[in-house]
DNA sequence: ATATTTTATGTAATTTTTTACATAAAATGC
DNA sequence: GCATTTTATGTAAAAAATTACATAAAATAT
């Protein structure tokens, strides 16, 4: 591995002058330049960048702490999120939380032993504390621990609403909601923008919590099999759906003929599947990208306008509505 | 922030003391070590991994290559890589090479500036001699590209010959194998495997080769469409068979009294779709963590017996056979 | 009682890079 | 023609840790 010493020696020049190249900047000979150009390039070099980080105190890094990485939503925006943020010349530390606050807590100590720039947050273990004691910038998606947090999330109440409507204009008489768990905001926000439609409507409708990690597919079962006489079925995620509308098929009624479904997320597989999920459809590709965009202002302390944002949803029919 | 330099001069010591209090090396006196650990406890000190990393030019840090992260295969190996290598206090880097050379290159350029210490290797872009010149311990998974690199696969031929038995002592006359692009090794080897018992049964069969990353479903449609009288259905992958599944259900042909189909993976959903999937598991859980064993073998230069491992496979009957 | 080993701690070099500061030649201004 | 500015390059300190080497007191051996 050649160093900065071995490219000055090479083109007889000192390591200040090879950084000015590098670094373009400060005063530099164009002769002297292509001398140091031709050096680099003859030994290969390329600058550590572990030097640099002590040095600058930074380290191109940022880190995304996820719950888990198995589930189509999470992978997706993952995908998303390493994908601007190579293009931005940044890497990506993948730190897997699995609601685990134990081994959060070994990352969060991890973050300042490299200088890591900035965190992105998917996490659901709330130690917002720890992570303001860090002291690096920090964005979230799905959620909002702190007022001077950034987050992104999905106009969740917007895709209640757009179920809601959709099934109520469909006739629907009596609705199901199948919930993820009501402690986290999305959830919060989906409901309300869900009941609003139908109380305003006076539709019957209840809902059943599930976790969105492992449902039950037993109890989503139950919930149909006792409650047979369900027109709409509203599920806090395309999974949840999937589950239903194998719960429903069970149940000897049809889709969407007797029982209508709507999901929540859109995943591939919601249109491979049959028959194909009508859902409401988050952009991973807006939230990642925002998300990240959003953190490189905070690095760059640059003004966030506006400091959350919320992402449009669309509903997407297809064969499990009417 | 504080440094070794704030801890020294807390506890009233040089820095040399507080570095051997801290990797335990050397002697110091326990009333002596009881301050430092005092000071570091006061001032929360954790040592700068990149200090570290520069002077003893390594990082604690491995680099897994995957083609991407939205496939649950690739999703959930990865977990149990990210798993296991934190539990080895190493932390890692996710590199999504999108099947994409130009990208995959510009993370080779990354490991070298970062001291990256191993990686980890399930791409697809076959660029050994790019990778060999890094001079970074490697290990592979499902894939074969150099003779001195160790790597880690299921054992796919006994996959394709579990699958084929089965479908032989079910009774199959004429199989379909919808097979992963021909070019990768463990697709090979399924096939010799499978190949091997219809054969010996003077099965008829024939193969059909489509993308895992994007297998297409019209052609998939029309190969059952145009083979009706077939019985058994091989596939590569689970989300293969997902497709042929539906194209079997539409063509009007029932599951498994008519066409008995046998998926690769166990992916998730398996479990969850009806009819559930009979298919090949491959343990993602035992391929990470001996790939990571494996790597860190190489990392200590211990000896690695084996060298190149196989994973043994099961065949899970469920609904789509008899 | 002296020599040797063990224990204990400190000083300074080292890892690779960036940059503040120093120095000096060349170019420009008046 | 001399002062000032611009261009060009080098020296050395700094970032935060580890460790070889030096030094010396305490413990043990003979």
């Amino acid at each position: 591995m050649a160093t900065i010493k071995d490219v000055a020696k090479m083109a007889h020049v000192s390591v200040a002058t090879v950084s000015r190249v590098i670094n373009q900047k400060g005063y530099v000979n164009s002769e002297t330049k292509q001398l140091v150009l031709d050096a680099i390039k003859e030994l290969n070099y390329v600058p550590n960048e572990l030097a640099r980080s002590l040095f600058q105190k930074k380290s191109s890094i940022i880190a995304v702490i996820v719950p888990h990485l198995t589930s189509y939503y999470f992978a997706e925006l993952l995908e998303y999120i390493e994908n601007y943020t190579v293009n931005l010349d940044y890497r990506l530390m993948v730190c897997n939380s699995q609601d685990d606050p134990d081994k959060e807590s070994k990352y969060l100590k991890i973050f300042d032993q490299y200088n890591i720039d900035g965190i992105i947050l998917i996490s659901n273990t709330h130690r917002i504390d720890d992570y303001k004691k860090l002291n690096i910038p920090i964005v979230e998606i799905d959620h909002k621990l702190a007022e001077d947090i950034p987050s992104i999330q999905s106009n969740n109440f917007l895709g209640g609403k757009l179920a809601a409507q959709k099934l109520v204009n469909n006739g629907c008489k009596k609705i199901i909601h199948f919930r993820g768990p009501s402690d986290l905001v999305t959830v919060q926000e989906r409901t309300k923008g869900f009941k609003s439609v139908l109380e305003k409507n006076q539709i019957f409708n209840f809902s059943y919590d599930l976790d969105f990690r492992a449902p039950s597919a037993s109890d989503i079962d139950n919930v149909i099999k006792s409650n047979l006489d369900c027109d709409g079925v509203f599920c806090d995620s395309d999974y949840i759906a999937i589950l239903a509308i194998q719960a429903i098929k069970d149940a000897g009624k049809r889709i969407p003929e007797d029982i209508q479904v709507i999901g929540f997320d859109d995943i591939e597989i919601a249109d491979v599947l049959r028959p194909r999920l009508t859902t409401i459809a988050q952009s991973r590709k807006e939230m990642g990208e925002y998300a990240v965009t959003a953190l490189m202002k905070l690095i760059h302390k640059e003004k966030l306008e506006p400091f959350d944002r919320n992402i449009d949803v669309k509903l997407i029919e297809r064969d499990t509505t009417i």
